[in-house]
RNA sequence: GCGUCGAUGGUGGAGUGGUCUAUCACAACAGACUGUAAAUCUGUCGCCUUCGGGCUUCGUAGGUUCGAAUCCUACUCGACGCACCA
């Protein structure tokens, strides 16, 4: 009996936690004051998320809209996650001044391979409904598609600014990309969309959603676009800059790497990525304008971070480690090996890919950068050990003689 | 198809006949300092070397010249314009 019940959802209506989740990490809001509402009658909202399945690692700037949908599925809320496996073959014109190349079906089957298993670090995947567009939007016929070209204008289309900037300039523009947002707008229609998140390079996409919403008799969704999340050396995250963390990446390194960041971007870190309270995190930023060491936050923050992605326990041996290795000087657990009779330590540790070339161990070597651990620098290129013994290069590379 | 312009080291981007391994910036590496692999400062940043020097790079292949990244020719790739579609 009363089976629906069931299927029933308390919604969360409380309006600090809604406060929070319309401002935190939040960039714009449109219609800021109808969401509010809506998040305040009680009623659940269907919140739209599309994933590029392009990417097959995340990391934790793009965590920041999925982070922004668990609060949202906390309150109570529905999300609807949709892979973009048609849009994605189509390319997307957004962040890019360039044209993409169109993908094939199997490059998209391997991204999404281990996609979901990332994402439910995050969310509660059993309660996400997921959806293919490729599900409607390639059924659609030629005179669909008209119907749905019919919501725009083209000047409305043109004046979007990564378009009349390529137009100004006199590169192209194909009629492909401009027919991307109506596709993603026709997702909102397709999934009902009540609320639909995305990057702050979403803006254009997100809106289109609302014209085509109101150009079908729905209702217009609003939009939250999220900030967006420098790189670890504070230049934008990309990964040929080898400046970003993924949410899969090892305790110990995804520590290193969180030490590795910024002064200036630990606040926003915080903010963005953790889910410790906005008031905790002003006294933080208070404590370090006062003076005290950034270091110890940055190590606060690397823990809720690992913790948030691992455990407890991996972030403890993590910062153990952390703290051994490069505060106290000790060595790595595991380090290259060579067998001691060794003839020219150059050409080998060159064939072992310790050192670039021949040229580069001189420079070190008249750098002082290498030594024998806890022992006399070496200051002649041609030195040979004797007995085992660990060399030390520079501040990271070790070698062990055996 | 025709034409114009461009191609330089990990990246961006100077250099238009010798003084060019090639300005500069970024990245990278090392040293100092420290608060960490942060910041800052300094140095290094093609390869080989008996440390004297030697050798090799500027899209590819030739050519001119005592001498070429720099001039000429061909080719490859890229951007743009024109033509075709009408």
């Amino acid at each position: 009996m009363l089976y629906w019940r069931i299927r029933m959802v308390n919604i969360d209506t409380n309006g600090d936690k809604i406060e929070e989740l319309l401002s935190r990490g939040v960039e714009d809001c449109f219609v800021k004051e109808d969401l509010k509402k809506e998040l305040l009658s009680g009623r659940q909202l269907r919140v739209k998320f599309g994933i590029d399945p392009t990417g097959p690692k995340i990391h934790i700037g793009r965590a920041i809209p999925l982070r922004k949908l668990r609060q949202f599925q906390l309150l109570g809320h529905q999300i609807v996650l949709i892979i973009g496996d048609f849009t994605a073959q189509i390319g997307d014109p957004s962040d890019k001044l360039a044209k993409r190349p169109m993908l094939t079906r199997e490059v998209i089957e391997e991204n999404m391979r281990d996609y979901k298993a990332q994402i439910g670090k995050i969310i509660d995947i059993d309660k996400v409904e997921f959806v293919y567009n490729s599900d409607w939007l390639r059924p659609l016929g030629f005179q669909e598609i008209c119907q749905l070209a019919e919501s725009f204008t083209v000047q409305q289309m043109i004046a979007r600014r990564n378009f009349s900037e390529r137009i100004e300039k006199g590169e192209e523009v194909s009629l492909r990309e401009l027919l991307y947002p109506l596709m993603q707008g026709y997702d909102s229609v397709a999934i009902n969309a009540d609320v639909e998140i995305g990057g702050f390079d979403q803006l254009f996409n997100l809106k289109a959603g609302r014209y085509i919403q109101k150009h079908y008799g729905k209702k217009e969704q609003n939009v939250l676009t999220i900030e967006m999340l420098e790189g670890t050396d504070g230049r934008k995250m990309s990964t040929s800059w080898g400046n970003i963390i993924t949410i899969v990446d090892e305790p110990e390194d995804m520590y290193g790497k969180i030490m590795s960041l910024r002064d200036d971007l630990i606040i926003k870190y915080f903010t963005l990525t953790t889910d410790l309270s906005l008031l905790e995190i002003m006294g933080i930023e208070k404590a370090i304008k006062g003076g005290e060491n950034p270091k110890l936050h940055k190590m606060r923050l690397a823990r809720e971070i690992v913790t948030m992605y691992h455990s407890e326990k991996a972030a403890a041996k993590a910062e153990e480690q952390f703290e051994s290795v490069f505060a106290k000087g000790a060595l790595p657990e595991t380090m290259i090996e060579i067998k001691l009779p060794v003839l020219d330590v150059a050409s080998e540790l060159k064939s072992l890919k310790v050192i670039e070339s021949k040229s580069e161990w001189t420079r070190l070597i008249k750098e002082n950068a290498v030594s024998i651990h806890e022992g006399e620098v070496i200051s002649d290129a041609k030195w040979l050990p004797k007995e085992s013994c660990v060399l030390r290069i520079g501040k990271r590379r070790f070698v062990r003689f055996v």
